[in-house]
DNA sequence: ATAAGTATTAGTACCTGCTACTACAACCAA
DNA sequence: TTGGTTGTAGTAGCAGGTACTAATACTTAT
């Protein structure tokens, strides 16, 4: 790499410590064909951190956005009411990574999921899987709307429960999605 | 904190550094209420790294977890074939946190998720959302197995798009959904 | 009770990756 | 030529350690 101007190796620094942020100044400065020193002027103008603050920064705001989407994996959207072989409420709230980034309208498998895992824990059984699912979407959902998604067993057949999920933002209905799900025997 | 026994006070250790991966060596033995020459021996006993060490491993291990975990949130499988307007092709491998931990069995919404998105992508316009879908679920799905899920549009009216979705492992039909999806306007 | 062994503390030299500062040289532009 | 920008060099000091030596306190076995 040939030696630049100012303005461009301030450029390329911020690219290079953006790409790969375990760079020490000594390796910066050997990779600009630049001292130490220059270096480090370069980041006190830019306001670049060091090395290791570089790294605990990284680690810490790594660790909240894993730990969200941990709780995310779990149960999709949260339980707010269960009459354990009888009905159920969930609340979900759509986030920023829920949506279509152009149209801000939430991607229809979130909506499914949580009605799904709904309709899941409502039936008193230890294990079960999904036979069946009949959704219709009604209307399309946008980014920070809270959706509470209401879950009735309608009947029961042998190992087949029959569950309805009603879905509602707060002013209509968005959602409605009929399940049938299979009980389980441990193998 | 009262002092105690070297194996409670390591495990004391063990646990602290595991919660709260920020302390440093000086902090740790206030909270034990012991020298730092005790924190640096115990560390060194159980083979915990320096304050810095932890934070850089964090660091790197989270960045390639978030990663991973983007990749996933973006469209759910992988997409090896695609017939714009036509038909398109999405391999998912069903890995151990989309399956509940007792049975081993995959948890619905992932073969959906799988299934709409890839009907979302074979539909050639630049935005759709999902308005009806019926879904059956045929026969479990096991961690490991890798699905091949096989999309067709089988039949367009006006802005409705009628898609269909074949999911198999290496032996048999595992799942198949029909969804009618809608292509919207920009606002 | 006393010796042997374990656990703990103290202190020193050294390391990395810096910050903060001073001093000076090189260049380029008016 | 003069002056401002730009780049280098070097020193002192810091945090958070490693690695080591030495000394003290506490237990336990005999």
């Amino acid at each position: 790499m040939p030696r630049v101007k100012k303005q461009q190796r301030q450029q390329i620094l911020l690219d290079q410590v953006h790409e790969k942020p375990f760079l020490t100044d000594e390796e910066l400065a050997r990779a600009l064909q630049v001292s130490v020193q220059t270096i480090r002027l370069d980041r006190l103008e830019l306001g670049i951190p060091e090395l290791r603050e570089r790294i605990r920064r990284m680690a810490e705001s790594a660790q909240d956005k894993l730990k969200s989407v941990e709780r995310k994996e779990e149960v999709v959207g949260e339980l707010i009411d269960l009459e354990p072989g009888h009905s159920g409420i969930s609340l979900m709230r759509i986030t920023e990574d829920m949506v279509y980034a152009k149209s801000q309208i939430a991607k229809g498998h979130y909506m499914f999921s949580q009605a799904n895992s709904l309709a899941s824990a409502v039936i008193d059984v230890p294990m079960a899987v999904t036979g069946v699912a009949n959704v219709k979407y009604k209307v399309p959902v946008h980014m920070g709307e809270k959706l509470v998604a209401k879950a009735e067993i309608i009947h029961v057949r042998g190992n087949k429960y029959f569950v309805w999920v009603k879905t509602r933002n707060d002013r209509e209905e968005v959602f409605r999605a009929k399940f049938i799900m299979v009980a389980w025997e441990a193998c």
